[in-house]
RNA sequence: GGCCCUAUGGUCAAGCGGUCAAGACACCGCCCUUUCACGGCGGUAACCCGGGUUCGAUUCCCGGUAGGGUCACCA
């Protein structure tokens, strides 16, 4: 069999060596140590939360070394192709601070290791292609469909491995003659790579591969003859990738743990191919907990597995950032709290400190990691945050922060200064909920009064609304609560009504839980009086009033 | 089914042959306090099972078990 003249059938319009792409795109100068990675969505338009949790492991390996991250879109399928995906993909990582050197971008591409859709570059695929065909690593193969599925039925019952290999290859030695004919007779073909591996478990070749995450993976060798290039000429993902991570020198490759299995393929492919292996990194699959069970999570049963859905809530992006770091490194928590003011980016990400188990996602984590990272945002900061947010999640609510800044930053800063500054903002949804009673359209008495003071509440805020100066400081004001609870026989002080509860009624705490439900309509809210003060004179004799009646 | 990955409290997760088995979240209690939150203190709670190796195994090896992944002209 003359190799050549096969390769050159099959690819007469292929001109190129791969000399020819070695010297177009030559390995990159960077300083020592640089890594250079990639992610290499498929435009299906759909990001979730694990795509961002391995975004942020490429970025961080390539940012802290100096290196490259760039972005190349692997649109090897048509059939998963959505409209606009990639935009979308961009924006929404833009969004969580992720943004690429190189590469696919909203404007067209930067880069000169493109072009960066794998779909525009199937005359590098093929050219290599041609190269293992021409030595012999690699034939075109007629099997249809059905005969795949015969062969298939047939090894299932004898119980043997599915796929094409060995004797079940059929065209792995058709002659030059009948490979013309099949061509000439218009049947269409992919070409495979010919296996050189064992397929007898007993005398296969053991592979090792080290993994930045997971140490040493070992398992046996490759022997199936797998398609290489479809029939539609385009590569599939284990050759684009190959070819792609050598050609645009990608050091360290991330992705998740699902493509280990493939793994023995691309060793093969690196091989036969020539190319240095990157390194890998295989990211643990993030998990749900479902009725006891740990899942993986899933785009159709779990919201909060979609990017959206925190840009929707209103997350800052900066806590889903700090809170997926958390689940990245193990020392992540331990690093903050020794630095808690350093940015996230100082922090030395090390693969090696990655979890290799799934983890579990955990809402109220991120939640109290989003409460640490909004108090030390400035309010001017959140304020602008909440007034994007609303314009596209809550139109209806966006007036009220609209021209009113100075208002809703004294809101949002409420009791967040001193030495032990409130921790009560966490997102969007949940702040405007917080702060609500701010804004008369959407203030209403939500708890009731206490029961033992009740009967005394038109009398609490008629004397309350009667002595009210809005000029008060906050001790005169407290102490004028403290006399109307006096006179009413409240005690001053709870400790004395702990003491003694026969003797009163209640204490001070239940006197200012009545005013707290006049003006704020809840019984747990922030100070009084600083909400008093801003609220301002009028709205606070409003309530009171309108609670008297 | 074959191959592979994983296995410490409810969750995340230190540990890397000898520890009273860290820490964080959640939960509970107490303190602080006019409510809530914050903060402080304390508490409940864990090494999947069985064999080895070893003076000694959570840690190393083997075998189970469980969960996950993968076996496409999808990525």
């Amino acid at each position: 069999m003359n190799y050549n003249k096969l390769a050159e059938l099959l690819f007469p319009q292929i001109t190129k060596a791969p000399q020819d792409y070695e010297s177009i795109y030559p390995p990159r100068s960077l300083p020592e140590g640089a890594r250079v990675t990639r992610l290499g969505p498929s435009p299906t338009g759909f990001i979730h939360l694990g795509n961002l949790y391995g975004a942020f492991v490429d970025e961080r390996l390539a940012r802290q070394s100096g290196g490259i991250f760039y972005l190349r879109i692997e649109d090897t399928d048509d059939k998963r192709y959505v409209e606009g995906a990639v935009e979308t993909i961009i924006t929404a990582l833009d969004f969580f601070g992720i943004d690429f050197d190189e590469g696919a971008s909203l404007d067209g591409s930067r880069g000169d290791y493109g072009p960066y859709y794998q779909s525009q570059r199937g005359e590098i695929y093929q050219c290599y292609v041609k190269e293992l065909v021409s030595k012999g690593l690699a034939y075109p193969c007629f099997l249809t469909e059905d005969e795949i599925a015969k062969i298939r039925k047939a090894q299932e019952e004898n119980k043997e491995n599915p796929g094409i290999y060995g004797s079940y290859a059929a065209c792995r030695d058709l002659s030059l003659e009948e490979v013309q004919q099949n061509i000439d007779a218009g049947k269409s073909y992919v070409i495979r790579l010919r296996s050189g591996g064992n397929q007898d478990p007993e005398k296969a070749r053991t592979i090792s591969v080290g993994d930045g995450i997971r140490g040493t993976l070992s398992m046996p060798e490759n022997y199936q003859d797998v398609v290489i290039l479809k029939a539609t000429g385009i590569p599939t993902y284990h050759f684009a990738h190959v070819v792609d991570d050598h050609l645009m020198r990608t050091t360290h490759v991330v992705r998740g743990e699902e493509w280990i299995s493939s793994l023995p393929i691309h060793v093969e492919l690196f091989e036969k191919l020539g190319f240095e292996m990157p390194v890998f990194c295989h990211t643990a699959q993030l998990m749900k907990l479902d009725n006891g069970n740990k899942r993986k999570l899933s785009k159709r049963k779990d919201p909060e597995l979609s990017l959206d859905y925190y840009r929707q809530e209103g997350y800052m992006p900066e806590a889903v950032r700090e809170y997926l770091l958390t689940i990245l490194n193990s020392n992540y928590e331990e690093w903050r709290q020794a630095n808690p003011d350093a940015d996230a980016e100082e922090f030395p990400f090390q693969t090696e400190k990655m979890s290799n188990s799934g983890a579990l996602f955990d809402l109220d984590k991120l939640n109290d990691v989003s409460k640490d990272v909004l108090v030390k945002i400035p309010a001017s900061r959140l304020c602008q945050f909440m007034k994007d947010w609303a314009k596209e999640f809550m139109p209806d609510i966006l007036p009220l922060f609209e021209g009113h800044e100075d208002y809703i930053e004294k809101i949002l800063d409420l009791g967040r200064s001193g030495k032990k500054p409130r921790k009560d903002l966490v997102c969007g949804k949940q702040i405007f909920g917080f702060i609500r009673y701010f804004f008369d359209d959407h203030f209403e008495i939500e708890d009731e009064y206490p029961q033992n003071a009740a009967a005394d509440a038109k009398e609490i805020l008629t004397r309350y609304l009667d002595t009210y100066a809005h000029s008060d400081d906050q001790s005169q004001w407290f102490d004028k609560i403290r006399a109307i609870a006096e006179d009413l026989n409240y005690a001053a002080r709870p400790k004395d009504y702990k003491k003694n509860p026969d003797q009163y009624k209640g204490h001070v705490g239940d006197v200012s839980t009545i005013i707290r439900i006049a003006v704020m309509g809840r019984s747990q809210s922030p100070d009084i009086w600083e909400i008093q003060q801003i609220l301002g004179e009028e709205r606070t004799r409003q309530r009171i009033s309108a609670q008297i009646g």
